[in-house]
DNA sequence: TAGTTTGTACAGTTTTTACTGTACGTTCTA
DNA sequence: TAGAACGTACAGTAAAAACTGTACAAACTA
């Protein structure tokens, strides 16, 4: 890791920083659902002062190639790293994505939508049904009532999902940094 | 599930458009990090017209008890179904928090904070080291830009860090439906 | 074209997680 | 106070997920 040219307790020093970072990482990345190993993994690429290769990786992590292959592949999905091309090299280069709140808005925009979407189309769905059904039913009877009741909490839910596709959209479009701002003059 | 009095063709209709409703709920429960199944009895719950006993949902879900008990635990910590207390019954009762806001906020804000906390601590304690170390390797020497680059990298993850717990705030608080508020004038 | 090198598919193994059944402590009831 | 009913601890089993090593297709090299 190119600290080659440093004493050695100061590399002990360093090496202990990093290799501390690096695990707080791994386990903060459950967060995105991916193994601690996985996670692990973008923490080493987080202070790599290169893009690294599988081999790389594998020999760092003490792993095999396969699973680095598979947990390359998993950040790449998430974007949490990057492909990189690199003249002379044959090997797959990668680098991690340094912009956590891009990580971190994609990430849950896209976990959040998948389910929405899906949830919304079936709840309007059954709504529709059950409002057929309810037509159907005698009026001031009792299963009438029971029938209406569902009705009434699926629509309550479509009013959450609403909600949370418009914080969805917020995320994607960046006026979350509205109410939110990237940094806050109370911090600084 | 009090259907009793309505004619054959009209009860299985209801129970198919539950069923489908449920299916969808149990499915996108896993947002929350449940299990497919503790998901399913969530929806269960959803549309049971009165709380309901371990050994009802045991039932319903054609599981034992001890699984019933173990995911009815784990959504009372997600604070998605209470305890009811009825007199009379010496059983445990259950009903589904039918508040989604408050049941998306809290677990989001519980789960991030945790995660940015110890983060947070780690990452302030790292860079305060590593100026240390800074310190005491020579101006202008290549080591001392790599290890200078370190730390630019976590004082970035940590403007990353402060933001998501005002996030977080907002979500406690309930400042985010000022941004996003929770019927939009747009959907009624 | 033959010979390497590289990434990944796939099968097998280990580890972890979900679920079940039994047993037991606690609480209510008569 | 004895007996029954309730919820859960715990140990065992079944299912799922993580990881490894081998093998192979694709891409490069000479």
């Amino acid at each position: 890791m190119s600290l080659d040219h440093l004493s050695q307790e100061h590399q002990d020093k360093v090496i202990k920083i990093r290799k501390r970072v690096i695990e707080a990482i791994g386990r903060s990345m459950d967060l995105y659902g991916v193994t601690q190993s996985t996670g692990h993994l973008y923490g080493l690429l987080f202070f790599a002062d290169k893009p690294m290769t599988l081999d790389e990786m594998g020999q760092e992590m003490k792993m095999s190639k396969t699973s680095m292959s598979t947990s390359v592949r998993t950040l790449l999905d998430l974007q949490m790293v990057n492909k990189v091309w690199e003249k002379g090299s044959r090997k797959d280069l990668y680098e991690v994505e340094y912009d956590w709140f891009q990580t971190f808005t994609d990430y849950f925009a896209i976990e959040w939508r998948k389910s929405v979407e899906t949830s919304l189309q079936i709840f309007r769905k059954s709504i529709e049904e059950m409002q057929k059904l309810i037509q159907d039913v005698p009026e001031e009877d009792a299963i009438r009532r029971v029938l209406m009741e569902d009705q009434r909490k699926m629509e309550e839910a479509v009013g959450y999902y609403l909600w949370l596709n418009r914080l969805i959209d917020s995320l994607e479009s960046g006026d979350i940094y509205q109410l939110i701002p990237k940094d806050n003059p109370r911090d600084v």
